[in-house]
DNA sequence: CCTTGCGATGAATCCATAT
DNA sequence: GATATGGATTCATCGCAAG
């Protein structure tokens, strides 16, 4: 399971909770504001994201086999919250990787610039040999998109191909909150296979397109 | 107040906090086993641990002047125990920056490799503004020293001299578990003045030593 | 085809103003 | 007085057009 919740970035300021997504990540571009939905469940209240989190990581619990992974994209604000979500379902954290966006972000005026995302990752049980053994970097570097984006918060498929690099050659990946379906194309593209969901009806239309057009005629 | 405290990571088994932190840190060298003393309060357990890092972020926003920054190191275990008690002693959390140590660390099988260490920051109250502002990137690449290492977990210096900048010219920074004294190097050699405080005797000698190294003849 | 330059952008943050 | 709103800010990078 690998997945990008919406990250409920309201967690310190009620007001937060307030602001629509879309007026939180798109700044100034007029053009997203009226093509690009909202992402769901993002500005929900502190308490109620927890919940929506730790329901998430119950169900990676139910479905993942034995030596499965979990790993969920999150920002500073709310790892600590999201660590426990996966720790009291029961899964086995195993460290966090490391988005590293690079320069192309915006600076901080007298601090540190806000460069990284998170990528923390788990089991469900221990981990399970395999024929030939992974490796895979802590640290990832890909420059966020710029243009051509569907979604307002989305990855590049260079990050979510090495991601999946996780999952054994021809296993099933799955993305409960997919959004415009990076994650899928980049399962699809390297022959694994791929279930996912998304509550938001004009990003599962873009996903769902999105795979077509990896699989061609294939059935799906 | 810039600082690399223990990380108290035995804080998810039991048994690792009867490991003495040499046996933690250092694998295969056993010249070091026989030559550096043991970190003091790393073996804490983990309630004592919080315990002595509330106190150490409670006299920091003692000693901070309005505006003056807290920097500390974590690992991503005690991440999320070390950003609650900043939160706590009531220093304004103001993000993460990332230490990327590169490819140079230990491989992980079937998962990400453990590359990245974390430095959570924050202010007391807001930030001052100052004479010619600086805009500090959020991820930062330097290698670990390999060999000619004084302190088990001692950071390279260009590390230090990067954080270093978030203090204005002529500052005063202090380092409470200040260790082989790397953090009071980069200070003095950027014209800021040091403070520090170490509890292991030979790592006080070492890092004074070290210091002196830097100032001269000039009064310490 | 390669280089230069201009413009737009970012899971943001700050501060002054309004409620 | 505390909280919410809105506009200005900052720079490394990418895209695109022009030379």
């Amino acid at each position: 399971m690998i997945t990008d919740p919406p990250y409920g970035s309201g967690g310190f300021l009620a007001k937060d909770t307030t602001k629509s997504s879309k007026s939180k990540y798109v700044s100034s571009d007029a053009s997203y504001q009226q093509t690009l939905p909202d992402i769901d469940g993002d500005s929900l209240h502190p308490e109620a994201w927890k919940e929506l989190m730790l329901n998430a990581c119950k169900e990676a619990k139910r479905v993942l086999k034995p030596g499965g992974y979990l790993l969920m994209f999150i920002d500073w604000r709310n790892l600590p919250a999201l660590q426990e979500a996966i720790h009291a379902a029961g899964i086995q954290l195993r460290g966090t990787a490391v988005w590293d966006k690079g320069r192309a972000t915006r600076p901080n005026k007298n601090g540190f610039r806000n460069q990284a995302e998170y990528i923390l990752w788990g089991t469900h049980g221990s981990i399970a040999t395999r024929e030939t053994p992974v490796y895979l970097p802590g640290v990832l570097q890909h420059a966020t998109l710029t243009n051509g984006k569907v979604h307002i918060t989305q990855k590049p498929e260079a990050l979510m191909s090495d991601l999946v690099e996780i999952c054994p050659p021809g296993g099933v990946i799955y993305d409960p909150f997919m959004g415009s379906g990076t994650t899928g194309v980049a399962t699809l593209k390297s022959g694994r296979q791929f279930i996912g969901a998304e509550s938001v009806g004009q990003y599962f239309e873009t996903a769902l397109n999105r795979c077509r057009g990896v699989l061609g005629g294939e059935r799906i």
